[in-house]
DNA sequence: CCTCGATATTTCATGTTGTCAAGCAACCGG
DNA sequence: CCGGTTGCTTGACAACATGAAATATCGAGG
């Protein structure tokens, strides 16, 4: 069992704190030099990978469904997004990034310095090292 | 020179990713229980610690000031914050947790899973080699 | 085939968070 | 005491988020 007040956890955990700070920062940065808000980023990267209906998009940013028709209709307004029939399913709406719209993503991801900055200082045996805390951190450890 | 592309410094970012999404899944959650926002969260965990001036709580979670006005106004029509004069400083409001305030704040502390659950994984020497690593790549290394 | 319940999306009302500009009160240096 | 600065609030507005209700479609059972 580990005490709540374990130092060198809480530690741990503060320092975690910052890098989900420092790295949310980073993100609506980024996306803010696209003019767009840090959740048309997120809808916008998803877009770029492949199309999906509203509501997978939904699941994806666990949020209402309804939140979704809003976000994407600012996208869609902007061409960088669009929606498209299912074939499979009338109901459905596939939203999809557009050729504008996928390079935007692109351009996003590159300039999302987070990827190589605060690594920079690592050596490559100490980002495996990194990796692998990480990885059984989220218990991805488990097959 | 380290390339964009590299697979591990993808997988390292990748793994950040979740663990940011993770954090704020369960802090959102957290903050639920006890009928919070996350930003009334935060505010209330810096208020919880110690009073300080709106001007302040800006800085801390990098947003206008206009807006901390909003977000104290609701924590303290629930009587969990209360604005106090400044002795040394009579344009200053300071913004303190009132006493169910600063309960509010421990149990919203005792009940965010995300210290104890993910790290239980690892053992202290683990937690010791993480805790540098992330130490290093925020650049804490500096003195 | 037809109806009934479930599903996918949208619309509407509402609340919170965020920005920016303008305003007021209080501080401070000359 | 005056003028500029600082700290906070207010107002108008956009984005995000939820929940409830409306619409259209699907799918299974009668």
């Amino acid at each position: 069992m580990v005490p709540r007040t374990d130092a060198l956890t809480r530690e741990v955990v503060d320092l975690i704190g910052t890098v989900v700070a420092r790295y949310h920062e980073e993100y609506e940065e980024a996306a803010a030099k696209h003019s767009l808000t840090g959740a048309q980023a997120k809808v916008l990267a998803l877009l770029s990978r492949e199309a999906m209906p509203m509501r997978r998009i939904a699941q994806q940013l666990k949020c209402e469904p309804s939140n979704v028709t809003g976000i994407v209709d600012r996208l869609e307004a902007r061409g960088l997004a669009e929606r498209r029939p299912d074939p499979d399913d009338r109901r459905v709406k596939l939203a999809a990034a557009t050729h504008e719209g996928t390079a935007t993503a692109e351009h996003l991801r590159e300039s999302l310095g987070f990827a190589r900055e605060p690594l920079a200082d690592l050596s490559p045996a100490e980002r495996t090292t990194l990796r692998d805390l990480l990885r059984r951190m989220l218990g991805e450890s488990a097959p």
